[in-house]
DNA sequence: CAAGTTATGGTCATGTCAACCAGAACCCGG
DNA sequence: CCGGGTTCTGGTTGACATGACCATAACTTG
């Protein structure tokens, strides 16, 4: 089954039939999902081309990568540019997307980013309405809203991607404010998850785990419908695989997406 | 905190200075970190380069991505250009690499794939020793083995994404042969995690996961030192995160890496 | 003040998993 | 051929995690 190919092992990098002085040309690009929760959902940034192709249609923002900065770089600048946020911490490099034909232009290839933010409101309210929006990722993904580009596909891939860190790390704290209540995290897990967690048992699992959240003396003035003041807390350590609450379909009423 | 930035956000992908006709070019290079067991090691295929730059230095293989391909056909060709292999199903993109001057040619960004396969020993054998080599990730990462461009990055990436991924997906069939005994399979979390795991624990764990091994009637010969013939199993359905062996720090005793 | 709502704490039953033990089936050396 | 060593296989047990559920606290509105 494993066969010996001797020809060109010793040349990585240059395929056959290819002079190794000329290859072919790419525009390299840096796309952003950025994601964030207002009332209870998951919602995506989009902004509305300008300029052909695809002009006037929703796309995730993102720009050409510069020769002189990396791509972690690149994708920082862009989310500077696009909120205003300056944090390097919450960026995920998630995937690289190089269909032919993806961008009529040129050759595009495209390194996605995820960055997870609070509620980006703010921006939204504070520009132009016709060239950003937050809009639900379910809209995005259902084909409500169409996407320029291949960016349904990168969306619905950040989606996934977030999914399974949120189990894997501590990356829901990123979602809420500087200060926060448990159920303002539970909520995080649900939308994202689209299931349905036991606040008690959620609660415990998520004091339990410590140095994640960090209780702050304080507590939250009630909603609307009143109830017990919550206990605010602020985000401590993000570790990496640890996991915090498990995603499991046996029980827990709700879609639990399979 | 989050600041208005109204300028661009309405034509993404043109940074501000440039020209949008006028995009920075790069080259695209696909790049395969494929890893095997060998002797109960975790190794890495090496290639030895014939050309400048880092002419005569090890690197991972891999070559130009064509404008007519996807990336994964990319990989693809690639993978079987190298070692005669041919499925798409064990390739998996990993990572995006575009630091600046990275390669002193030109612009070069790299997606990174990781593929796992079974032995392929015959594939170095075959092949002038000089020009391919497999090699155990432990020197080729601790600097034993000067790797060329930021390739001992791109490895070390891979190997810690194989690390989660034995955990969350079924890919550890993948490592071993048509058929297989349980230890087997067990010598690749043990090589992989760097741990010790106890064998009837493990086993018991493999089989109650119904569907990711298949019992062929047959048992093999033991080794050397003897003992009872093991069970022989061969690969059913890979899952997709149902975490078959979990891994764990506060016992089993090993390195157990945090 | 009563009813409704949310947050928090606790109990309990179940399931999972590591640790450990025992027997089975092979090897080798004497 | 027999006994010790080794590996594989199966079973038991105890600690712990987790889901289901109940009770109380502390707020809201009417």
């Amino acid at each position: 089954m494993v066969r010996v190919v001797p020809t060109k092992t010793a040349d990585p990098g240059v395929p056959a039939g290819y002079d190794p002085s000329r290859f072919p040309a790419f525009a390299v690009t840096v796309d952003m999902v950025i994601l964030t929760m207002s009332d209870s959902r998951l919602n995506v940034l989009l902004v509305r081309r300008g300029v052909a192709p695809f002009k006037g249609m929703w796309a995730i923002p993102g720009g050409f990568k510069r020769p002189t900065e990396t791509l972690d770089e690149a994708a920082k600048r862009e989310l500077a540019q696009e909120t205003g946020v300056d944090s390097t911490s919450l960026l995920t490099q998630f995937g690289a997307y190089g269909d032919p034909g993806r961008d009529p232009r040129m050759n595009v290839v495209t390194v996605a980013y995820l960055a997870v933010l609070r509620d980006v409101g703010a921006v939204v309210a504070g520009t132009d309405a016709a060239a950003a929006a937050l809009v639900p990722v379910s809209q995005a993904l259902n084909g409500k809203i169409e996407l320029a580009f291949d960016h349904a596909q990168i969306v619905r891939d950040a989606v996934e991607r977030v999914r399974y860190d949120l189990e894997l790390t501590g990356i829901a704290t990123a979602f809420v404010g500087p200060t926060f209540t448990i159920a303002e995290l539970r909520a995080v897990y649900e939308a994202v998850w689209g299931v349905h967690l036991d606040g008690a048992n959620f609660r415990r699992s998520v004091v339990t785990e410590d140095g994640w959240v960090i209780p702050t003396g304080r507590r939250a003035r009630p909603g609307a419908p009143g109830g017990k003041p919550a206990e605010l807390y602020r985000a401590g350590r993000m570790w990496k695989y640890s996991s915090p609450i498990r995603r499991s379909q046996p029980n827990e009423r709700g879609k639990g997406g399979s």
